[in-house]
DNA sequence: GCAACTTTGGCAACCGATTGCCTTTGTTTC
DNA sequence: GAAACAAAGGCAATCGGTTGCCAAAGTTGC
């Protein structure tokens, strides 16, 4: 258990060079001749020798790391993203840690302070850190965000504005007058995003927009959000994520509200949950394991840029990416129910 | 970005003490004077000082970083796993990092092998790994297994036994004569207990148990392993875990055979998707959440022991965990239908 | 055959902490 | 007031790599 690990010195020895030697044979192969070095490579494949990333990183500062930091890792909307970020950081050798922030605003800050000087940078999906908090960040490490935009950060998040067009177009087109949203965390920059699009775009469509809430997206709490939504008379309802809306469908459920004759319920995200709900879930989706590719392709360029370069500042593109959203329709959005259900 | 951070040395300059001094202050507090300590401390707050992880374990060779290996990070069933084991980890004042293996050994070697040097410890949840592979790995850095046993190692497990034993009461009860094991991946210890379990307590329950596969457990595989169970012509199911089951309820709905009054369907895990599906899932799951703390605490455990010092050498409990499991009833199990539907 | 150059390898400083050992200073004791 | 001891802080070695600089050896040109 956890014996002592062999060193370029344990390496040096065996193979009767100088470990700067051994240092050079695997970081700089043109440095040594190739019979020395295939001498030093024999040596350390029967040593079994690994290179101490950390000691390595004390003298060039890079330690092929990133960190990719999650508000809520439960969330399944989550996994694409991890996946594809997961993809793009082997593709370039670096390894990639993910650490949960649980929500929270504070293990956030937690986490990201324990992690500082072990990764060469942030990849913040959903955070629920204040603008300040990430300013600071950012102006002393790497850092991309995902689903939050906050100028001169590079971020990549799903293009909110075009996504709630096209639910405001569905609500329309299917006779709706009005709608209500249950809203997520305070902290969520997506909700808040997504909040303003819906309520920018209402009038226009000619809907009324409503607002319920705030709400901590999960399944257990779509009972809360039913019920307050379900006061207001609505005859659809647009919840912050996928999870809320499926919470949503069962407490209306419960109460014997019919989904979509009585209310309409859509989703964000388009989580692998919603076409395995009864009925399934109208919601806006997009290309999650895309975003984790670009997220970590973004925080791979900031590493390459000469330090203190920030990107935007000549007029180049300030790398803020947006993506196209599409929205599934599924069972539980459909006509307008006229009048609206009593409660 | 990535602007450099304040060292110890900037530290014990601003305070006008020694480095060293300032090193104490922080990890030997009795060993400076408390006003030089305040101080230093002092100092340290104001330039933003934070003590470099890897510098530190250079010298001392702990990281205060243990690594969670996931096999699959988009299976639900490891939330609670790694909730768990986060809170227990942060308690204990370790960072908890987590890599993914994407069901692949190859994959999951060279996750470990990046990590050897970057942590104290593994935690293997669901490892793919050959024994000897483990074993190897066992003997030179600490390991704790989840879902997963093999001697010596210290692992924390559902209690397979008993679970399949109140499975196969089930079936029994409900007058099944018979059931077919819809197999996960033939890397997969769990997977291999669960089946050796059921089919060897069949018989004494009166049934005949039979398998197909392997599959790897994912929903859209779960249409193979319908058509494949359903070639048997059985009254009841089971699967390799939740994801798979439900896979195969969809594809039962679309070929019309009716879930349970033809054909019963069981999964393992009990997964948040488990009471969302259309029925909800008859499932056996386990208390995921303790399982977590639990690894984290066998391997906190085992970085105290004394190194070389086998846990179980002695006849002292030999840290391999059983954790109780129960089945949870929901509306995929029902009475045996008789006959079998033909196909 | 010698100067000039290139290739190859070694020496030693360095990254940022920790820690054994020593020195200085202060306190206690008789 | 001197001896004995404890407390507090500093010096310097160390962990495992990387890298600038130098020296030795081998090449090339004339």
């Amino acid at each position: 258990m956890a014996v002592q690990q062999p060193t370029i010195y344990d390496v040096a020895r065996r193979a009767g060079v100088a470990p700067s030697t051994v240092s050079r044979a695997f970081g700089r192969p043109e440095r040594v001749g190739a019979r020395t070095r295939e001498q030093v490579l024999a040596a350390a494949k029967e040593l079994g020798y690994v290179p101490n990333p950390h000691a390595r990183a004390l003298q060039t500062g890079r330690h092929r790391t990133i960190a990719m930091v999650i508000s809520d890792i439960a969330n399944p909307h989550f996994f694409e993203l991890i996946r594809g970020a997961e993809q793009r950081a082997k593709a370039a050798e670096n390894t990639l840690v993910i650490v949960n922030a649980e929500e929270s605003p504070t293990i956030e800050r937690d986490q990201i302070n324990g992690l500082l000087r072990s990764v060469d940078g942030f990849i913040l999906a959903a955070s629920r850190l204040p603008d300040d908090d990430l300013r600071a960040l950012a102006s002393k490490h790497h850092v991309v965000l995902v689903d939050r935009e906050l100028a001169p950060l590079p971020s990549v998040a799903m293009d909110t504005g075009s996504g709630c067009r096209q639910i405001l177009e569905h609500f329309a087109s299917l006779g709706h007058e009005e709608f209500t949203y249950c809203a997520g965390p305070p902290g969520s920059w997506m909700g808040a995003a997504r909040w303003a699009a819906l309520k920018a775009g209402a009038e226009e469509h000619g809907l009324r927009a409503r607002r319920v809430g705030p709400y901590t997206p999960t399944v257990a709490n779509g009972g809360a959000a039913a019920d307050g939504a379900l006061r207001s008379g609505t005859t659809a309802l647009v919840a912050h994520n996928d999870l809320l809306a499926i919470g949503i469908m069962r407490r209306l459920a419960d109460r014997g509200v019919r989904v979509p004759a009585d209310i309409s319920v859509l989703g964000f995200d388009d989580i692998f949950a919603a076409e395995l709900v009864q009925p399934t879930l109208t919601t806006l989706g997009g290309p999650d394991a895309h975003a984790g590719r670009l997220a970590v392709e973004l925080l791979l360029d900031l590493l390459k840029a000469p330090h203190g370069h920030h990107v935007g500042d000549d007029g180049e593109s300030p790398h803020r990416i947006r993506l196209p959203t599409s929205l599934v329709l599924r069972e539980s959005s459909g006509p307008a129910a006229r009048p609206a259900p009593a409660p």
